[in-house]
DNA sequence: TAAAAAATTTAGATTAGTCTAAAATTCAAA
DNA sequence: TTTGAATTTTAGACTAATCTAAATTTTTTA
């Protein structure tokens, strides 16, 4: 159907999408890390296929049937994650690259009856919702801990840097998803917080609490 | 390390030698559905990375190093289609085209982990062995049930043929890996068997017998 | 609003894998 | 043992994906 390649670039203009409405060739670059020029050129594959919107100069959208395709790529992503995590025992930190693999699978036979073995879960071990068969998924309404005031609580529901080194940090400080905290102090010089985790006190930078997600 | 398109090579290389010693180029264009020239490209690719042993118009043996990696596809996906059938309720004839591709999933460690999940099967779902993580099976001692004499007792334990035409065939009428045959007639004109299957017979042309396998 | 800077696209190469057609080698008869 | 057939390899081309360098377009800023 689509190669490898393909499915890399839709998914890639899909999370951007995310962020911004229209997507920029150097963002696809950065984020495939390639070269504009080669960008280019897939964009305008892509859009031949009508998987894209694409105007010289202009940036990038999905088509409908783009955002079908990241969208099938995305769940299985994130299936599998869920999968090594629950039945093969790695570690939230251990997942990601082999995903990445894994999520070019073709067979949608396979992915719906791995959704099936795994009870249809709705989130990923990093907190991110899981598209179903049809592309649905209702995102968590999810704020950064850096954005708290004092007193606030909320329950750990994900993060927003993916690195295995940030991943491995949260384990070891045992701030895991589903974990309880409470905001008790924001330091006002270098915004550093003071977390109250089960009945502790816990330090976290700016920049942790910045890509440490929770619900209220 | 290797390409999916290298990793295929060396497995039609590796399962061409258990027929005869030496493969030869035209053998390796038709089990690959490629063209002889092709091969021959190829070829000078993988004995440059010395997977193997290869002389101009001579035919072509694995190396110790080609046969490893050659051992870790089939592991791979022998484990998978063990997998898909019993975690996934996949039918035996569903799972090889499947399995192809997950096959070249690279992550040694999520084989293992896969293995030690299912519990290290020794078989897959046709009644091939599945080598270890070193590479080691035992093959089973089989025999096509064409080569029976009558009154023969044994075991379905394998297939020589993987179409799911094929296995499909078997399955319905009953046929599948584990039930205990007897060979009750043979007939003479044009050889095909009369079986005693749980008590009842049942009839299966020569070409039928030649492709399932047995132990005694 | 006219440079200057940044972003993007085009031009021209490169590499992996494939093909067809032609040449070389091996094998099998006669 | 020569000749013809079959097999295999080489030559030359093509496609997908990538790159660098140069050209073009857009955006910024003075
Ligand atoms: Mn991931
Ligand atoms: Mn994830
Ligand atoms: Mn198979
Ligand atoms: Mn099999």
């Amino acid at each position: 159907m689509n190669t490898f390649t393909e499915e890399n670039y839709l998914k890639a203009i899909y999370h951007l999408s995310t962020q911004s409405e229209s997507v920029s060739t150097n963002q696809i670059a950065a984020s495939l890390n390639t070269k504009a020029a080669s960008v280019t050129d897939m964009l305008k594959k892509l859009a031949e296929k009508e998987l894209i919107n694409y105007a010289r100069y202009q940036g990038v959208t999905l088509s409908q049937k783009g955002e079908k395709v990241a969208l099938s790529i995305v769940r299985k992503h994130r299936l599998w994650e869920y999968f090594l995590v629950e039945k093969l025992n790695f570690k939230w930190d251990e997942v990601h690259e082999v995903a990445e693999e894994l999520e070019h699978i073709s067979s949608r036979e396979l992915v719906d009856r791995l959704d099936e073995f795994m009870g249809h879960p709705k989130y990923d071990p990093h907190g991110d919702p899981i598209p179903d068969k049809n592309g649905h998924f209702k995102a968590n309404e999810l704020k950064p801990v850096s954005s708290l005031l004092v007193d606030t609580v909320g329950i750990i529901s994900g993060v927003r840097e993916h690195s295995p080194a940030f991943l491995q940090h949260l384990e070891k400080i045992k701030l895991v998803i589903g974990k309880k905290i409470k905001v008790c102090d924001i330091n006002s010089y270098d915004h550093s917080i003071t977390l109250l985790l089960e009945d502790e006190l816990l330090y976290i930078s700016r920049d942790v609490a910045n890509n440490l997600l929770i619900t209220l």
